[in-house]
DNA sequence: TAGTGGTCTAGACCACCAT
DNA sequence: TGGTGGTCTAGACCACTAG
């Protein structure tokens, strides 16, 4: 009998799994609350926020902080080579978009992110920082160095709904040089709370130099992906 | 008084890591066991592990199943839209690579591979399972699936060091068309087995499908690493 | 305000690794 | 074989969310 072993946390993911097949749940649904899966299984709460997270580290589950747990929604697909309009990317994957400002505003170049850049320190960029995601769910934070010097005017720009739509109109950048740097991570106190995420949670970063025609650097680039959010997909060929 | 509040995960992580950054530890080393922090510092083990599972999850330290927690070595630096000499490149940044042949054989497409690969089921391919690693680290779960079709005589010839050389060199394939698909994920037993990970660890996967100069499929690639090993870094330029 | 998720305690047992 | 990490129990309190 399985009721004389311990409940384990996979019995529990394994249960919690059969109940999304059998569609006990939709994408975006909340899921029945931990002490109600303890109880239903008879087992302890931690048992079952392991098993919880054993799916939210696959992606299957996410949890909005102190909400809940959640059905995870199709991923967004994301090729990061391009520049996309976010706006657009989302919509056509069949999403409501949405994108805020949570900062904008022009400062100067400190030690890091000077080096990073290959600028001098105390060079002024303009610093943008948006929240981004689908629904009403955030997904991604991002946030964007412009390089003032090389894009004059860009500061009285309007560049609500998408920095590369102004570069590529107004300055003439195709994004066709960049250096892209990924890797898994995980979010500091701030990110969380902007993510509706709890500090620590896992997450995919993607930093960005964008470099012009003659090599310079025109705009350095952070976007931080709720992990269970984003599927990078890229096309490479030789026209590319 | 700190000793009147209950000392968080937090704190855990907190005192580890200074006593990483006063250099208690070297890249590789093994960290005190958990039992010594949880009495040193007056908490619980449950505690102590939750502190540990956040610099997990930042990629500071990692986890040799049952063995113990471990400081995290520099990144392996990686560009997975380039076909790079897998031991080449790891020797390049000052480690000792190691590949290891764990399956080699022909097998018949099932259906959601055909699907993947735009093939016919049950046509003929060539299957290779790797483990490449670091020092005694192993590090990424490579899976190949080559085309016999389209490669004439590839299930004869050597793949052992490479099958990048292989595919260059004998049959011109230049790897400059690809699709590829990263995510973050978690291992399976099998693949955790493998890894040396606990089943449940955060991974980094990577699909790509390889394309020869006719738009076919030449080869089907899957990559698992242990998240904590990997930095992606891509440079895209016009001419690539 | 009731119920939730987030966190911590203080144990316990087991399988496994290293010696 | 001793000590370790992996796991589970059965509570508890708090901050917060949702109604």
């Amino acid at each position: 009998m399985a009721s004389l072993n311990p409940v384990t946390a996979f019995d529990v993911a394994q249960d919690l799994q059969q109940g999304i097949a059998r569609g006990l749940s939709v994408p975006g649904a909340r899921l029945e609350s931990e002490r109600s899966i303890s109880q239903r299984l008879g087992t302890s709460r931690v048992t079952v926020r392991e098993g919880l997270k054993l799916l939210e580290a696959e992606g299957v589950i996410y949890r909005s902080n102190r909400r809940g747990w959640y059905l995870t929604p199709a991923r967004i697909l994301y090729d990061p080579s391009r520049s996309a309009f976010f706006m657009d990317l989302l919509a056509g994957q069949g999403v409501t978009p949405f994108s805020r400002v949570l900062d904008q505003q022009t400062i100067n170049a400190d030690a890091p992110l000077a080096a990073q850049m290959g600028v001098s320190p105390g060079e002024p960029l303009l610093f943008l920082s948006r929240v981004r995601g689908a629904e009403d769910r955030p997904l991604c934070l991002d946030q964007v160095w412009l390089r003032s010097a090389l894009l004059p005017g860009i500061a009285e720009r309007n560049l609500e709904p998408s920095v590369s739509a102004v570069l590529r109109e107004h300055y003439g950048q195709d994004y066709s040089r960049q250096t892209l740097n990924i890797r898994a991570s995980t979010l500091t106190s701030a990110q969380a709370e902007t993510l509706l995420a709890p500090v620590g949670y896992s997450c995919i970063r993607i930093d960005r130099l964008v470099r012009d025609g003659a090599g310079q650097v025109v705009e350095c680039d952070t976007e931080i992906w709720r992990h269970e959010a984003l599927q990078l997909s890229m096309d490479i060929s030789p026209g590319h």
